[in-house]
DNA sequence: ACCGGAAAGT
DNA sequence: ACTTTCCGGT
Protein backbone atom coordinates (compact mmCIF):
# COMPACT_ATOMS: atom_id res chain seq x y z
CA UNK A 1 0.00 0.00 0.00
CA UNK A 2 2.54 2.26 0.60
CA UNK A 3 5.10 3.32 -1.53
CA UNK A 4 8.46 3.50 -0.37
CA UNK A 5 9.00 6.63 -2.22
CA UNK A 6 10.96 9.34 -0.88
CA UNK A 7 7.46 10.59 0.90
CA UNK A 8 8.20 8.98 4.06
CA UNK A 9 12.07 9.32 4.00
CA UNK A 10 11.20 13.48 2.91
CA UNK A 11 8.61 14.62 5.50
CA UNK A 12 7.72 11.99 7.81
CA UNK A 13 9.62 12.41 11.03
CA UNK A 14 8.66 15.93 11.45
CA UNK A 15 10.26 17.28 14.14
CA UNK A 16 9.58 19.28 17.28
CA UNK A 17 7.36 21.84 15.14
CA UNK A 18 4.99 19.50 14.36
CA UNK A 19 4.81 16.89 16.89
CA UNK A 20 2.60 18.37 19.46
CA UNK A 21 0.81 21.63 18.17
CA UNK A 22 0.95 20.89 14.75
CA UNK A 23 -1.10 17.19 14.15
CA UNK A 24 -4.47 17.33 12.06
CA UNK A 25 -7.11 15.76 14.60
CA UNK A 26 -7.97 12.27 13.15
CA UNK A 27 -11.04 13.29 11.58
CA UNK A 28 -8.84 15.40 9.23
CA UNK A 29 -7.99 12.66 7.32
CA UNK A 30 -10.93 10.56 7.37
CA UNK A 31 -13.78 12.89 5.27
CA UNK A 32 -16.75 11.53 6.42
CA UNK A 33 -17.72 10.45 2.63
CA UNK A 34 -14.86 8.14 3.11
CA UNK A 35 -14.44 6.27 6.39
CA UNK A 36 -11.37 4.36 6.92
CA UNK A 37 -9.77 7.06 4.09
CA UNK A 38 -6.91 8.45 5.54
CA UNK A 39 -4.89 8.95 2.73
CA UNK A 40 -3.33 12.76 2.79
CA UNK A 41 -5.18 15.02 0.50
CA UNK A 42 -4.02 17.58 -0.78
CA UNK A 43 -5.20 20.59 0.64
CA UNK A 44 -3.62 19.06 4.06
CA UNK A 45 -0.95 18.55 2.17
CA UNK A 46 -0.42 22.38 1.09
CA UNK A 47 -1.62 23.20 4.41
CA UNK A 48 1.21 21.42 5.77
CA UNK A 49 4.00 23.13 3.85
CA UNK A 50 2.62 26.49 4.49
CA UNK A 51 2.90 25.77 7.97
CA UNK A 52 7.04 24.47 7.69
CA UNK A 53 9.02 27.68 7.84
CA UNK A 54 11.39 25.79 4.99
CA UNK A 55 9.11 25.48 2.52
CA UNK A 56 8.61 29.39 2.85
CA UNK A 57 10.28 29.83 -0.32
CA UNK A 58 8.14 27.44 -2.23
CA UNK A 59 4.79 28.31 -0.60
CA UNK A 60 3.72 30.91 1.90
CA UNK A 61 0.63 32.65 3.38
CA UNK A 62 0.11 36.12 1.43
CA UNK A 63 -2.35 38.78 1.17
CA UNK A 64 -5.44 37.63 2.88
CA UNK A 65 -6.98 35.40 5.62
CA UNK A 66 -5.65 31.58 4.19
CA UNK A 67 -4.43 33.29 1.13
CA UNK A 68 -1.44 31.86 -0.09
CA UNK A 69 0.87 31.87 -2.79
CA UNK A 70 2.82 28.75 -4.57
CA UNK A 71 5.67 30.51 -5.23
CA UNK A 72 7.25 27.72 -7.08
CA UNK A 73 4.62 25.30 -8.53
CA UNK A 74 7.14 23.34 -9.95
CA UNK A 75 8.72 22.33 -6.07
CA UNK A 76 5.39 22.22 -4.94
CA UNK A 77 4.17 19.69 -7.32
CA UNK A 78 7.34 17.70 -7.08
CA UNK A 79 6.91 17.47 -3.21
CA UNK A 80 3.32 16.32 -3.38
CA UNK A 81 4.50 14.00 -6.13
CA UNK A 82 6.92 12.49 -3.85
CA UNK A 83 4.65 12.69 -1.35
CA UNK A 84 1.96 10.88 -3.12
CA UNK A 85 4.71 8.91 -4.79
CA UNK A 86 3.33 10.30 -8.29
CA UNK A 87 6.90 10.89 -9.54
CA UNK A 88 4.95 12.42 -13.16
CA UNK A 89 3.33 15.17 -11.04
CA UNK A 90 3.52 18.61 -12.26
CA UNK A 91 1.89 22.07 -11.25
CA UNK A 92 -0.57 21.52 -14.46
CA UNK A 93 -1.67 18.29 -12.40
CA UNK A 94 -1.56 19.39 -9.59
CA UNK A 95 -3.01 22.62 -10.08
CA UNK A 96 -6.06 20.46 -11.35
CA UNK A 97 -6.29 18.87 -7.94
CA UNK A 98 -6.89 22.05 -6.43
CA UNK A 99 -9.73 23.22 -8.65
CA UNK A 100 -11.10 20.57 -7.66
CA UNK A 101 -11.37 21.75 -4.12
CA UNK A 102 -13.53 25.02 -5.85
CA UNK A 103 -16.44 23.24 -6.12
CA UNK A 104 -15.80 21.91 -2.39
CA UNK A 105 -15.29 25.24 -1.12
CA UNK A 106 -12.37 23.99 0.45
CA UNK A 107 -10.31 26.57 -1.74
CA UNK A 108 -10.95 28.88 -4.74
CA UNK A 109 -8.32 31.21 -6.59
CA UNK A 110 -7.46 34.43 -6.17
CA UNK A 111 -7.88 36.37 -9.16
CA UNK A 112 -5.48 38.41 -11.03
CA UNK A 113 -2.70 36.48 -8.51
CA UNK A 114 -0.70 33.77 -9.63
CA UNK A 115 -0.59 30.79 -8.28
CA UNK A 116 -2.92 32.55 -5.30
CA UNK A 117 -4.72 30.12 -3.64
CA UNK A 118 -7.33 30.85 -0.79
CA UNK A 119 -8.77 28.46 1.92
CA UNK A 120 -11.86 28.71 2.95
CA UNK A 121 -10.68 27.72 6.21
CA UNK A 122 -14.44 26.78 7.60
CA UNK A 123 -14.63 24.63 4.89
CA UNK A 124 -11.61 23.46 5.51
CA UNK A 125 -12.65 21.88 9.27
CA UNK A 126 -16.16 21.61 8.54
CA UNK A 127 -15.80 19.34 5.85
CA UNK A 128 -14.24 16.93 7.63
CA UNK A 129 -15.88 18.40 10.99
CA UNK A 130 -18.60 15.55 11.74
CA UNK A 131 -21.44 18.04 13.53
CA UNK A 132 -21.79 15.63 15.97
CA UNK A 133 -17.94 15.28 16.99
CA UNK A 134 -18.42 19.38 17.04
CA UNK A 135 -20.04 18.78 20.40
CA UNK A 136 -16.81 17.90 21.82
CA UNK A 137 -15.34 20.14 20.29
CA UNK A 138 -13.17 22.53 22.70
CA UNK A 139 -15.64 25.11 21.93
CA UNK A 140 -18.90 23.01 23.75
CA UNK A 141 -16.88 21.31 25.57
CA UNK A 142 -15.92 24.24 27.14
CA UNK A 143 -19.14 25.29 27.90
CA UNK A 144 -20.59 22.38 29.05
CA UNK A 145 -17.39 22.27 31.28
CA UNK A 146 -17.36 25.47 32.92
CA UNK A 147 -21.49 25.53 32.57
CA UNK A 148 -21.56 22.86 34.75
CA UNK A 149 -21.50 20.25 31.84
CA UNK A 150 -25.13 20.39 31.37
CA UNK A 151 -25.44 20.03 28.11
CA UNK A 152 -23.23 17.07 26.33
CA UNK A 153 -23.34 13.72 27.46
CA UNK A 154 -19.81 14.06 27.25
CA UNK A 155 -18.26 16.23 29.65
CA UNK A 156 -16.37 14.52 31.76
CA UNK A 157 -12.50 15.16 33.07
CA UNK A 158 -11.45 12.18 30.46
CA UNK A 159 -13.18 13.41 27.82
CA UNK A 160 -12.00 17.05 28.57
CA UNK A 161 -8.84 15.57 29.05
CA UNK A 162 -9.02 13.54 25.58
CA UNK A 163 -9.40 16.91 23.63
CA UNK A 164 -6.10 17.80 25.14
CA UNK A 165 -3.62 14.85 25.19
CA UNK A 166 -1.24 16.87 24.54
CA UNK A 167 -1.60 19.44 26.94
CA UNK A 168 0.08 18.14 30.07
CA UNK A 169 2.76 15.62 28.49
CA UNK A 170 3.98 16.66 25.68
CA UNK A 171 3.01 13.41 24.05
CA UNK A 172 2.72 11.26 21.43
CA UNK A 173 1.86 14.04 18.63
CA UNK A 174 -0.08 12.94 15.57
CA UNK A 175 1.40 14.93 12.84
CA UNK A 176 0.28 14.92 9.21
CA UNK A 177 3.63 12.96 8.53
CA UNK A 178 3.70 10.92 11.45
CA UNK A 179 0.26 9.95 12.59
CA UNK A 180 0.84 6.82 13.25
CA UNK A 181 -1.29 3.86 12.09
CA UNK A 182 -1.56 3.68 15.61
CA UNK A 183 -4.69 5.77 15.97
CA UNK A 184 -5.17 7.00 19.53
CA UNK A 185 -7.63 4.50 19.74
CA UNK A 186 -11.56 4.72 20.59
CA UNK A 187 -11.37 8.57 20.69
CA UNK A 188 -9.30 8.05 17.42
CA UNK A 189 -11.75 9.85 15.44
CA UNK A 190 -12.49 12.50 17.89
CA UNK A 191 -12.26 16.05 17.61
CA UNK A 192 -8.58 17.33 18.83
CA UNK A 193 -8.92 20.61 18.42
CA UNK A 194 -6.13 21.14 20.68
CA UNK A 195 -4.14 19.75 17.55
CA UNK A 196 -5.34 21.89 15.09
CA UNK A 197 -3.09 24.49 14.24
CA UNK A 198 -6.02 26.73 12.84
CA UNK A 199 -7.97 26.70 15.90
CA UNK A 200 -5.55 28.85 17.44
CA UNK A 201 -3.90 26.10 19.77
CA UNK A 202 -0.58 25.91 18.16
CA UNK A 203 0.40 27.21 15.01
CA UNK A 204 4.25 27.63 15.65
CA UNK A 205 4.28 30.37 12.82
CA UNK A 206 2.14 31.68 10.30
CA UNK A 207 3.64 33.61 8.50
CA UNK A 208 0.56 34.82 7.90
CA UNK A 209 -2.83 33.86 9.94
CA UNK A 210 -4.88 31.38 8.65
CA UNK A 211 -8.18 32.57 10.05
CA UNK A 212 -10.17 29.54 10.72
CA UNK A 213 -11.42 29.71 14.45
CA UNK A 214 -9.24 31.86 15.36
CA UNK A 215 -10.47 34.88 17.84
CA UNK A 216 -13.74 36.74 17.38
CA UNK A 217 -12.91 39.48 15.90
CA UNK A 218 -14.29 41.45 18.41
CA UNK A 219 -12.27 44.83 19.42
CA UNK A 220 -10.22 47.42 17.57
CA UNK A 221 -6.66 46.41 15.94
CA UNK A 222 -5.33 48.03 19.08
CA UNK A 223 -6.80 46.44 20.93
CA UNK A 224 -6.08 42.64 20.42
CA UNK A 225 -8.81 40.73 22.30
CA UNK A 226 -7.36 37.18 22.47
CA UNK A 227 -5.33 36.28 25.16
CA UNK A 228 -3.86 33.85 22.86
CA UNK A 229 -3.65 34.48 19.71
CA UNK A 230 -0.69 32.32 17.79
CA UNK A 231 -0.03 34.22 15.41
CA UNK A 232 0.72 37.68 17.30
CA UNK A 233 4.18 38.05 17.69
CA UNK A 234 3.93 37.66 21.47
CA UNK A 235 2.30 34.47 21.09
CA UNK A 236 4.86 32.59 19.82
CA UNK A 237 7.67 32.71 22.72
CA UNK A 238 10.06 31.80 20.47
CA UNK A 239 13.18 33.91 19.59
CA UNK A 240 12.25 32.76 15.75
CA UNK A 241 8.83 32.04 14.38
CA UNK A 242 10.53 29.88 11.81
CA UNK A 243 12.03 27.67 14.01
CA UNK A 244 11.59 26.40 17.30
CA UNK A 245 13.89 25.96 19.42
CA UNK A 246 15.35 22.81 18.57
CA UNK A 247 13.75 20.16 20.88
CA UNK A 248 11.53 22.40 21.97
CA UNK A 249 7.64 21.70 22.36
CA UNK A 250 5.44 24.00 22.22
CA UNK A 251 5.68 26.30 24.99
CA UNK A 252 2.02 25.33 27.35
CA UNK A 253 0.82 28.31 26.23
CA UNK A 254 0.84 27.39 22.55
CA UNK A 255 -1.70 24.64 23.23
CA UNK A 256 -3.11 25.64 26.94
CA UNK A 257 -6.86 24.94 26.11
CA UNK A 258 -6.94 27.55 23.38
CA UNK A 259 -10.63 27.52 23.90
CA UNK A 260 -10.06 28.60 27.09
CA UNK A 261 -8.09 31.32 26.59
CA UNK A 262 -9.96 32.44 23.53
CA UNK A 263 -13.24 32.09 25.17
CA UNK A 264 -11.99 34.73 27.73
CA UNK A 265 -12.37 37.15 25.05
CA UNK A 266 -15.34 36.23 22.93
CA UNK A 267 -18.34 37.77 22.80
CA UNK A 268 -20.23 36.64 26.00
CA UNK A 269 -21.67 33.75 25.35
CA UNK A 270 -18.44 32.46 25.02
CA UNK A 271 -16.98 34.59 27.79
CA UNK A 272 -19.13 33.60 29.88
CA UNK A 273 -18.77 30.29 30.34
CA UNK A 274 -15.36 30.69 31.98
CA UNK A 275 -14.69 31.22 35.37
CA UNK A 276 -14.37 34.32 36.85
CA UNK A 277 -11.12 34.21 36.46
CA UNK A 278 -10.22 33.27 32.98
CA UNK A 279 -13.62 35.49 31.73
CA UNK A 280 -11.41 38.51 33.54
CA UNK A 281 -9.12 37.80 30.36
CA UNK A 282 -6.41 36.62 32.11
CA UNK A 283 -5.29 32.64 31.88
CA UNK A 284 -3.87 30.90 34.33
CA UNK A 285 -0.25 31.97 34.06
CA UNK A 286 -1.15 32.66 30.47
CA UNK A 287 -0.90 36.23 30.77
CA UNK A 288 -3.41 37.18 28.25
CA UNK A 289 -2.75 39.92 26.41
CA UNK A 290 -5.91 41.16 26.86
CA UNK A 291 -5.53 44.68 27.69
CA UNK A 292 -3.26 45.33 24.28
CA UNK A 293 -0.32 43.67 25.80
CA UNK A 294 0.93 41.04 24.14
CA UNK A 295 3.24 39.67 26.39
CA UNK A 296 2.10 36.34 26.53
CA UNK A 297 4.24 33.12 26.83
CA UNK A 298 5.64 33.33 30.59
CA UNK A 299 7.04 36.60 30.01
CA UNK A 300 8.76 35.84 26.73
CA UNK A 301 9.81 38.82 24.90
CA UNK A 302 8.01 39.68 22.14
CA UNK A 303 8.99 37.94 18.65
CA UNK A 304 9.21 39.22 15.37
CA UNK A 305 8.26 36.48 13.37
CA UNK A 306 4.86 38.28 12.72
CA UNK A 307 4.68 41.03 11.37
CA UNK A 308 2.68 42.90 13.29
CA UNK A 309 -1.23 42.26 13.62
CA UNK A 310 -2.89 44.80 10.68
CA UNK A 311 -6.47 45.32 12.21
CA UNK A 312 -7.89 44.13 9.82
CA UNK A 313 -10.13 42.40 11.88
CA UNK A 314 -12.84 41.32 10.19
CA UNK A 315 -16.00 41.07 12.06
CA UNK A 316 -17.28 38.25 11.21
CA UNK A 317 -20.30 38.25 12.88
CA UNK A 318 -22.46 35.05 12.10
CA UNK A 319 -19.74 32.66 11.50
CA UNK A 320 -19.99 30.92 14.72
CA UNK A 321 -23.00 30.19 14.03
CA UNK A 322 -22.29 29.38 10.34
CA UNK A 323 -19.66 27.05 11.09
CA UNK A 324 -21.37 25.06 13.86
CA UNK A 325 -24.39 24.89 11.39
CA UNK A 326 -21.20 23.42 8.98
CA UNK A 327 -23.46 25.90 7.01
CA UNK A 328 -20.86 28.06 5.82
CA UNK A 329 -19.66 27.44 2.47
CA UNK A 330 -21.57 30.04 0.85
CA UNK A 331 -21.12 32.29 3.71
CA UNK A 332 -17.82 32.31 4.30
CA UNK A 333 -17.19 33.32 1.10
CA UNK A 334 -19.86 36.38 0.77
CA UNK A 335 -17.97 37.72 3.66
CA UNK A 336 -14.50 38.70 3.02
CA UNK A 337 -11.94 38.62 5.32
CA UNK A 338 -14.30 36.64 7.71
CA UNK A 339 -12.86 33.08 6.33
CA UNK A 340 -12.75 31.00 8.63
CA UNK A 341 -15.60 30.04 11.36
CA UNK A 342 -15.90 33.87 11.49
CA UNK A 343 -12.83 34.55 13.90
CA UNK A 344 -11.08 35.73 11.53
CA UNK A 345 -7.76 36.49 13.03
CA UNK A 346 -5.60 39.67 12.73
CA UNK A 347 -4.22 39.70 9.42
CA UNK A 348 -0.68 39.58 8.49
CA UNK A 349 0.62 40.74 5.76
CA UNK A 350 3.13 38.37 5.21
CA UNK A 351 5.61 39.04 2.96
CA UNK A 352 7.46 41.14 5.95
CA UNK A 353 6.91 38.96 8.38
CA UNK A 354 8.94 36.85 8.04
CA UNK A 355 10.86 38.23 5.42
CA UNK A 356 9.92 36.28 2.78
CA UNK A 357 10.56 38.21 -0.51
CA UNK A 358 11.72 35.55 -1.91
CA UNK A 359 11.47 33.63 -5.54
CA UNK A 360 8.14 34.82 -6.16
CA UNK A 361 8.67 37.50 -7.95
CA UNK A 362 10.61 35.18 -10.20
CA UNK A 363 7.92 34.03 -12.15
CA UNK A 364 6.64 37.78 -12.74
CA UNK A 365 5.77 38.25 -9.02
CA UNK A 366 2.53 38.46 -7.78
CA UNK A 367 0.76 40.94 -9.25
CA UNK A 368 -1.15 42.47 -6.31
CA UNK A 369 -4.37 43.16 -7.80
CA UNK A 370 -6.26 45.19 -5.74
CA UNK A 371 -9.25 44.09 -6.78
CA UNK A 372 -8.44 40.21 -6.17
CA UNK A 373 -8.65 41.01 -2.48
CA UNK A 374 -11.94 40.67 -1.99
CA UNK A 375 -13.07 37.17 -1.26
CA UNK A 376 -16.02 37.57 -3.25
CA UNK A 377 -14.12 36.87 -6.28
CA UNK A 378 -14.91 33.13 -5.97
CA UNK A 379 -16.06 30.81 -8.16
CA UNK A 380 -19.42 29.95 -6.76
CA UNK A 381 -21.28 33.27 -6.00
CA UNK A 382 -24.42 31.84 -5.62
CA UNK A 383 -24.81 33.55 -2.87
CA UNK A 384 -22.07 36.21 -2.23
CA UNK A 385 -23.49 37.42 -6.16
CA UNK A 386 -26.13 39.38 -4.10
CA UNK A 387 -24.05 41.40 -2.10
CA UNK A 388 -25.28 44.56 -1.24
CA UNK A 389 -23.96 47.10 0.48
CA UNK A 390 -26.82 47.60 2.14
CA UNK A 391 -26.21 44.58 4.32
CA UNK A 392 -23.11 45.30 5.55
CA UNK A 393 -21.06 42.35 7.39
CA UNK A 394 -22.71 42.52 10.43
CA UNK A 395 -26.22 42.35 8.75
CA UNK A 396 -27.51 38.62 9.71
CA UNK A 397 -30.42 39.23 7.37
CA UNK A 398 -28.63 37.45 4.20
CA UNK A 399 -26.84 35.06 6.56
CA UNK A 400 -30.02 33.73 8.01
CA UNK A 401 -31.14 32.39 4.60
CA UNK A 402 -27.61 30.97 4.19
CA UNK A 403 -27.46 29.48 7.41
CA UNK A 404 -31.24 28.08 7.43
CA UNK A 405 -29.96 26.99 4.22
CA UNK A 406 -26.97 25.21 4.69
CA UNK A 407 -28.60 23.80 7.70
CA UNK A 408 -30.70 22.08 4.89
CA UNK A 409 -28.02 21.32 3.01
CA UNK A 410 -26.60 19.31 6.09
CA UNK A 411 -29.30 17.98 7.27
CA UNK A 412 -29.35 15.51 4.19
CA UNK A 413 -25.97 14.60 5.87
CA UNK A 414 -25.90 15.10 9.78
CA UNK A 415 -29.72 15.40 10.47
CA UNK A 416 -31.23 19.07 11.10
CA UNK A 417 -29.72 20.74 14.37
CA UNK A 418 -29.79 24.19 14.42
CA UNK A 419 -33.02 26.61 14.07
CA UNK A 420 -33.23 28.73 11.52
CA UNK A 421 -31.61 31.80 12.21
CA UNK A 422 -34.34 33.58 10.36
CA UNK A 423 -35.65 34.78 13.68
CA UNK A 424 -33.23 36.01 15.70
CA UNK A 425 -33.01 39.32 16.15
CA UNK A 426 -31.56 41.92 14.31
CA UNK A 427 -28.55 43.64 15.06
CA UNK A 428 -29.28 46.51 17.25
CA UNK A 429 -26.43 48.26 17.38
CA UNK A 430 -24.00 48.73 15.14
CA UNK A 431 -21.53 47.11 17.74
CA UNK A 432 -20.35 43.88 15.52
CA UNK A 433 -20.55 42.47 19.40
CA UNK A 434 -24.23 42.56 18.65
CA UNK A 435 -23.92 40.42 15.65
CA UNK A 436 -22.34 37.89 16.91
CA UNK A 437 -24.19 37.24 19.94
CA UNK A 438 -27.84 36.12 18.36
CA UNK A 439 -25.86 33.30 16.44
CA UNK A 440 -24.75 32.09 19.64
CA UNK A 441 -24.71 28.50 18.18
CA UNK A 442 -26.54 25.61 20.51
CA UNK A 443 -24.40 22.95 20.95
CA UNK A 444 -24.93 20.56 18.56
CA UNK A 445 -25.03 17.77 20.88
CA UNK A 446 -28.40 19.17 22.55
CA UNK A 447 -31.44 17.08 21.63
CA UNK A 448 -33.13 18.61 18.33
CA UNK A 449 -35.95 19.50 20.12
CA UNK A 450 -34.23 21.46 22.63
CA UNK A 451 -31.91 23.18 20.51
CA UNK A 452 -34.17 25.50 18.74
CA UNK A 453 -36.27 27.17 21.44
CA UNK A 454 -33.27 27.07 23.70
CA UNK A 455 -31.40 29.02 21.60
CA UNK A 456 -32.98 31.24 20.84
CA UNK A 457 -34.37 32.42 23.79
CA UNK A 458 -30.20 31.82 24.83
CA UNK A 459 -29.86 34.43 22.14
CA UNK A 460 -32.08 36.92 23.08
CA UNK A 461 -30.52 36.70 26.37
CA UNK A 462 -27.03 37.04 25.95
CA UNK A 463 -28.34 40.04 23.55
CA UNK A 464 -29.58 41.06 26.13
CA UNK A 465 -27.15 41.48 28.23
CA UNK A 466 -24.52 42.24 25.89
CA UNK A 467 -26.28 45.31 24.97
CA UNK A 468 -26.45 46.37 28.97
CA UNK A 469 -21.85 45.53 29.06
CA UNK A 470 -21.48 47.36 26.27
CA UNK A 471 -24.35 50.48 27.96
C1' DA B 1 -1.83 30.51 -16.24
C1' DC B 2 -6.10 28.87 -15.60
C1' DC B 3 -10.38 26.30 -16.40
C1' DG B 4 -13.23 22.22 -16.17
C1' DG B 5 -14.83 17.81 -18.56
C1' DA B 6 -13.81 13.12 -19.02
C1' DA B 7 -11.83 8.93 -17.95
C1' DA B 8 -8.97 6.11 -15.34
C1' DG B 9 -6.43 4.87 -11.08
C1' DT B 10 -6.24 4.09 -6.00
C1' DA C 1 -14.14 9.81 -2.80
C1' DC C 2 -10.00 11.84 -4.20
C1' DT C 3 -7.14 12.42 -7.11
C1' DT C 4 -4.20 11.64 -11.54
C1' DT C 5 -3.86 12.11 -16.27
C1' DC C 6 -5.20 14.19 -20.61
C1' DC C 7 -6.72 17.69 -22.99
C1' DG C 8 -9.34 21.29 -25.57
C1' DG C 9 -10.58 25.82 -24.57
C1' DT C 10 -10.09 30.66 -22.46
Amino acid sequence: MDCNCVSDLLLPPVPALWTPGFAFPDWAYKPESSPGSRQIQLWHFILELLQKEEYQGVIAWQGDYGEFVIKDPDEVARLWGIRKCKPHMNYDKLSRALRYYYNKRILHKTKGKRFTYKFNFSKVVLVNYPILDMANSPFFLAQNHFNGGSAAPDCSPEAIQSLFPRLPDTGRGTSLFDRGSTAPGPDGDKLRLDTFPFLGSGAPCYSKPPSLLGPYPRNPPFDYPWSFNPYLPGAFSLNNCPKLPPGSLYPSQFYPSPLQSSLSQLPHPFSSLLPPGEAAGGERGAPGQTGGTNSTAGGQPARLCLPPYPGSLSMGRTDIANGVTLGERERVEANPSSTGLGLSLGAVSLGAGTGQQSPTERRGGVKQDPESDSDLEITDLSDCSSDNENEHDFGIGKESSLVSRSSLVLDGKKGSLLPPIASLPPPVSPHPLKSLMPLTPPPPSLPPSLSPSMALHDRHREAETLKMIHS
